[in-house]
DNA sequence: CATGATGATTACGG
DNA sequence: CCGTAATCATCATG
């Protein structure tokens, strides 16, 4: 024990009184009369206590020996702080008492501020330089992810309840066909949203109840065992970390939901739907009329996405699929060719009266393409 | 169920 | 970013 004493009073010289701030414990020891002897008597007890058991202290009393420098009769500064609980001396003590009287010692702060200092320098000695959290990559991803995705983020003006409403509304109005399997999307994503919300609500709701509840039983303890502020810190970052990989399981899973529904209902390839005649009729119309440049403007592209209820990527979808399989192989689009070149030179006639040639619209002018119809092998 | 048609996606070049 | 070519996955039909 008494090396254990020592080595512990020469700790603390190292730690803290050497560099005499907060507790100044060098005007202190100056002060008492027997400097040396009360500190390791102080340190002694302080070890005692951390060795035992809280049910053994509390239960069974405490050795006789010591209590008179606790008591503080003995000190020369008398400051009154440790009066009450020692005064019989020869008096059992028991563990509240002892606590009290080590809380009321007038060496206590500036043990306990020395003690600190110790723990705080060999904590940081072994895990200090370790502490600082760059933000987790993989959590930053998902983050963007679920925002890009808009499940987390601001509730997309207004809500989705209004953006269903209005998918719902179109779904209803002549001719959207996409618009139901979009409606039923946004509201099955609505539902990943809420149940994402409050989840996560939840796992913050409980992460701050923890943490509330460990900086309380710190505070706590503090009266009895240093605990620098530094320390509780880390505790708190150690919750937040926990939590934070709570959250990013949550994040994920969220993640992976939304990847199914997505691939369930967006990804058209899975769920392909034909467009439906009248569609195809104008797309082919524009394409047979325009057979020696089949590339429709912007702007034309709008126009006929909008005559076909398809958008303008779908209407460059077709214009691509149609052009290759076209050049693909020209004989098997003679007849759908001719069919629509006398369309489009019905058409014509039938809206301007002198349309003598029907050739017109599709000349083979331009070399891209091959001759639209009446054509090679004259399969009219 | 095999097969062709068809809309969408991907890889690549300008 | 647009177009081509190849390919995928589904639809539609016999």
């Amino acid at each position: 024990m008494d090396d254990q004493t020592r080595m512990l009073a020469g700790l603390a010289g190292l730690g803290g009184l050497s560099q005499g701030d907060v507790g100044d414990p060098d005007s202190l020891r100056k002060q008492l009369g027997q400097p040396q002897q009360d500190i390791g008597d102080i340190l002694q007890q302080i070890m005692a206590i951390t060795d035992e058991s809280l049910d053994e202290a509390q239960a069974r009393c405490w050795p006789e020996e010591s209590p008179a420098h606790w008591g503080g009769s003995d000190d020369p500064a008398e400051g009154g702080g440790a009066g009450g609980g020692t005064a019989g001396g020869g008096l059992p003590l028991n563990f509240q008492h002892r606590k009290h009287a080590l809380n009321c010692h007038r060496m206590k702060p500036a043990l306990f501020s020395v003690l600190c200092e110790i723990k705080e320098k060999t904590v940081l000695s072994i895990r200090g330089i370790q502490d600082e959290d760059p933000p987790d990559p993989q959590i930053m991803r998902l983050d963007n992810m679920l925002l890009a995705e808009g499940v987390s983020g601001p509730e997309k003006g207004g809500g989705s309840a209004a953006a269903a409403a209005a998918a719902a509304a179109a779904g209803g109005s002549p001719g959207a066909d996409g618009g139901i399997e979009h409606s039923d999307y946004r509201a099955k994503l609505a539902q990943i949203r809420q149940i994402y919300h409050s989840e996560l609500e939840k796992y913050e709701q409980a992460c701050s109840e923890f943490t509330n509840h460990v900086m309380n039983l710190l505070r706590e303890q503090s009266r009895t065992r240093p605990i620098s502020p530094k320390e509780i810190e880390r505790m708190v970052a150690i919750i937040h970390r926990k939590f934070s990989s709570i959250q990013m399981q949550l994040k994920q899973s969220t993640c992976e939901a939304v990847m199914i529904l997505r691939s369930r209902f967006l990804d058209a390839r899975r769920k392909r739907r034909n467009f439906n005649k009248q569609a195809t009729e104008v797309l082919n119309e524009y394409f047979y009329s325009h057979l020696s440049n089949p590339y429709p403007s912007e702007e034309a592209k709008e126009e006929l996405a909008k005559k076909c209820a398809i958008t303008v990527s779908q209407v460059s979808n077709w214009f691509g699929n149609k052009r290759i399989r076209y050049k693909k192989n020209i004989g098997k689009f003679q007849e759908e060719a001719n069919l629509y070149a006398v369309k489009t030179a019905v058409d014509a006639a039938s809206v301007s009266a002198q349309a003598s040639q029907a050739n017109s619209p599709a000349t083979p002018t331009s070399g891209g393409y091959p001759a639209p119809c009446y054509t090679p092998d004259g399969r009219l």
